[in-house]
DNA sequence: CTGAAAGCGCTAACAA
DNA sequence: TTGTTAGCGCTTTCAG
């Protein structure tokens, strides 16, 4: 691979004026920057960016720590992040970790070891080792939280208020006239299913309706165990009315579900996502479902990032965004038993 | 930062020794490797992995450039990629170029710039500049082309034939009697899409069917677009009794509005799809399908890649893998008309 | 306006 | 077994 030294060579100059002409061209003669400048176009000389950003210790690359990278839910928020880092000068790497701590920590040691500038963590464990006795801002690379949120405190986080999402989304099946309302959960280890379904009975109580362990079936995400969560909740005698699936993939699964057992959505069985992802709408019936601000929770997180960027310290901040009840075809009044 | 130099001081140790402890720990005394080992720990040292690549001319980072990562589709064979390209000590970094061939430069560019050390092109524009005075090997970093081929030669290549896939998608409509199948097409312009096309025209042709143009649309993989796509279809005085979608996700939304439409799926128009991605099997009804060996395509691009990666010499090879007709109920019997 | 020289953090050849 | 040295490719003082 052609370097600085044989563009200089080539152009009779010092490699400090090549720099300049591709940096700072104006202060090159006019002369000495055209002889550059045809040389690297005929060379098709790319600056080694190893050398550049050890030189100038500052990578321009940032990495988002995210799951399952290819959700539905989390591709729009990828997005948004993205394009408004290209704005910055900055691009998205994107580290998929399948769920693994070890992939959370290899992802994440990648700010450490000086391959990204910076870090967006969905995930809900902090990957790295704090040191009690150093500030959190020594610690760690600028970085932001959202959507899962981890538990140390200090760090800038955007979520949703996945209680009150939740509770809304159960206050509307109520208000249908349901009463026994089946929940396909995600990972009940997760913050944001821990606090949806707080949000859910938290809403079920104020109806005054009792909290049934056994509506409760937890299915992580997945289509197939949302399948079997169906079943599994459409095997009660005392079957429920609706079913709330903490994303919109669980509820695609379970609608299909439901209707291989005959049982007709909205008719029978009402069924309530999470998330309102792009498919939602082009589900059969369309989904009603709880709309995350996906764009806008990555501008936010890259709107926290940047200061951090440019040098200032960490600090604490909480944002919530709104999310907001989309009801289409998938939801209906209550059989009257 | 913390560098090696601060740790060879507080160890009291040369830099190389640091080194050595971390990757030949064997040729350095047990007591100078612990003392390194303690320092190392204590300050929880990572080595500049900019500093690594620069001097080993090496990043051990493969880039995958996508027009949409976080298509259903291409997230089995990204995950295959990545699990094997971990084996092998690389890992992979998300390029998504939203179908912009500017973007599909920049993150070829990271070849270039040596942030990465080989590419996978799942675009079907070659993204450099080619010098025909010189060979590919010369100017080309290790890549693999898969899915939607680039029309230069010499680059290793893996696909399906979706000539045949379509067409084998086709003759199965055409063996339930249909004989006005409408198609709901990708992007016209890429290769994938006008090889189907040409597959369905062949299997047309081969049963004594005339194509009719005004039953082909295309909707470049949108599911607003699909959607689009499917009420001019079913608007034509003589409506097609098939749907052939070049995309699942097309298939999904076409599935939508015809139930929109009134019309039921498979008793009134059969919908074929493309892909099998993850939904499919959930979709309602159950979708049928083309089957594309999605972990095996990116299991083969990492065995194509391996040796280029090791300094072969980049060479032309066309690796065609099977496809797979999987009949769900989303394909029914024509009415009779 | 331009070049020489130093140095970013690391590793590997060479000497000791 | 260990340290010294040079150098990966680049940018940026500092002199001139």
């Amino acid at each position: 691979m052609i370097g600085i030294k044989e563009i200089a060579k080539a152009a009779n100059v010092s490699p400090a004026t090549v720099s300049r002409v591709l940096h700072n061209p104006e202060l090159v003669s006019e002369a000495k920057r055209n002889q550059v400048l045809e040389v690297v176009k005929r060379t098709g000389y790319t600056p080694n960016s190893l050398g550049v950003s050890l030189r100038k210790a500052k990578t321009h690359k940032l990495v988002a720590i995210i799951p399952d990278v290819i959700s539905a839910f989390n591709y729009p928020v990828i997005r948004a992040i993205e394009s408004m880092a290209l704005e910055h000068g900055y691009s998205l790497l994107l580290g998929d970790t399948q769920e693994l701590e070890c992939r959370e920590r290899s992802f994440a040691a990648m700010a450490k070891s000086r391959q990204a500038d910076g870090i967006f963590l969905f995930c809900s464990r902090l990957p790295f080792d704090l040191d009690e006795s150093l500030s959190l801002a020594e610690q760690l690379p600028p970085i932001v939280n959202a959507c899962e949120m981890v538990e140390v405190s200090g760090i800038p986080k955007v979520n949703i208020d996945n209680r009150l999402a939740a509770k809304d989304a159960t206050n509307y099946l109520l208000s249908l006239g349901h009463k026994r309302i089946g929940v396909i959960a995600g990972n009940l280890q997760t913050p944001s299913t821990i606090e949806r379904l707080d949000g859910f009975k938290s809403a079920l109580q104020a109806a005054g309706i009792h909290f049934q362990p056994e509506l409760l079936q937890a299915a992580n995400y997945s289509l197939a165990l949302a399948d079997k969560a169906t079943r599994e909740l459409m095997s009660k005698k005392d079957k429920p009315t609706a079913i709330f699936a903490f994303s919109d993939e669980m509820a695609m699964s379970c609608i299909s579900t439901l209707n291989d057992l005959g049982i007709h959505v909205p008719h029978d069985v009402s069924v309530m996502g999470f998330d309102n992802i792009s498919y939602s709408a082009y589900m059969n019936p369309a989904l009603t479902t709880v709309a995350q601000p996906m764009a806008e929770i990555g501008r936010k997180c890259m709107e926290l990032i940047l200061p951090q960027l440019e040098g200032e310290p960490m600090a604490e901040s909480l944002h919530i965004l709104p999310h907001e009840l989309i009801v289409r075809k998938s939801t209906g009044p209550a059989q009257k038993a």
